[in-house]
DNA sequence: AGCACGATTAACT
DNA sequence: GTTAATCGTGCTC
């Protein structure tokens, strides 16, 4: 299959359909590596191959890092969409200042999701340019805040449908990148959270991608 | 009603 | 390596 740059904002079949992302988030989160992330904004394309994931709340044993697990498991105003059906956006804000996109995965009613935590730039990157204003092209989309910003993700698309022809922002095919390229290593970020949680190898990433936020880590 | 902290980043020393 | 920025959320009182 070849990728080449186009203005066609639709491209029906090689969107990633509701069936990719009902599984469970750790297989979700491998299978996402090679693919594109596309962002239409204001009738342009933007896209970069997804390169760094993690996966939250499995699907078998709780995850304490997961927001999920908050309030005893059950459903809040910000945790609502990761509890319902595969294939939408979770986007969520942290620190004071920042946005975190997510992928919902795994079956309703269970609070599975994929953080996207970094890409390559592959598409409209005049725009990425001018969204990360002052930083290099290498400093655009390695880190989920980043990306965010680059992508110009916000509340905004909080319960997205990815799976819809038309939408604003989806994931689009591509062949899996060699699986001996293919790293694993612990989440980032956990702070408190308790093992075994924080040590679990739910975070997976591309070997010698130039765009992963923290190489060096150990691979899988 | 109040509080501690966060699935981070950038700018420091 | 260290720390400020900055505010919504979930938890405790």
């Amino acid at each position: 299959m070849t990728h080449v740059a186009t203005s066609d904002t639709t491209r029906p079949g090689l969107i990633l359909p509701h069936a990719f992302y009902a599984r469970p988030a750790r297989h979700v989160a491998v299978d996402l590596l090679g693919k594109w992330l596309v962002r239409l904004l204001d009738g342009q394309r933007l896209a970069g191959r997804i390169v760094e994931t993690e996966a939250y709340c499995d699907d078998s044993a709780p995850d304490l890092a997961c927001h999920g697990s908050r309030n005893q498991g059950r459903p809040t105003a910000r945790t609502a969409v990761m509890f319902g059906p595969a294939g939408y956006a979770y986007v969520y804000f942290t620190y004071g200042l920042h946005w975190m996109f997510n992928i919902v995965t795994g079956r309703e009613g269970q609070a599975n999701a994929v953080l996207i935590r970094a890409l390559e730039p592959l598409e409209g990157e005049a725009a990425m340019r001018r969204l990360r204003p002052g930083r290099a092209r290498a400093e655009w989309t390695n880190g989920p805040a980043k990306l965010a910003q680059a992508l110009a993700i916000d509340a905004a698309l909080n319960g997205a449908n990815l799976t819809r022809p038309g939408g604003v922002i989806w994931v689009e095919d591509a062949p899996p990148p060699p699986g001996d390229t293919i790293c694993r290593g612990p989440r980032i970020g956990l702070g408190q959270t308790p093992e075994p949680w924080h040590s679990i190898p739910w975070r997976y990433w591309l070997a010698d991608n130039p765009f992963v936020s923290r190489p060096g880590t150990k691979k899988g």
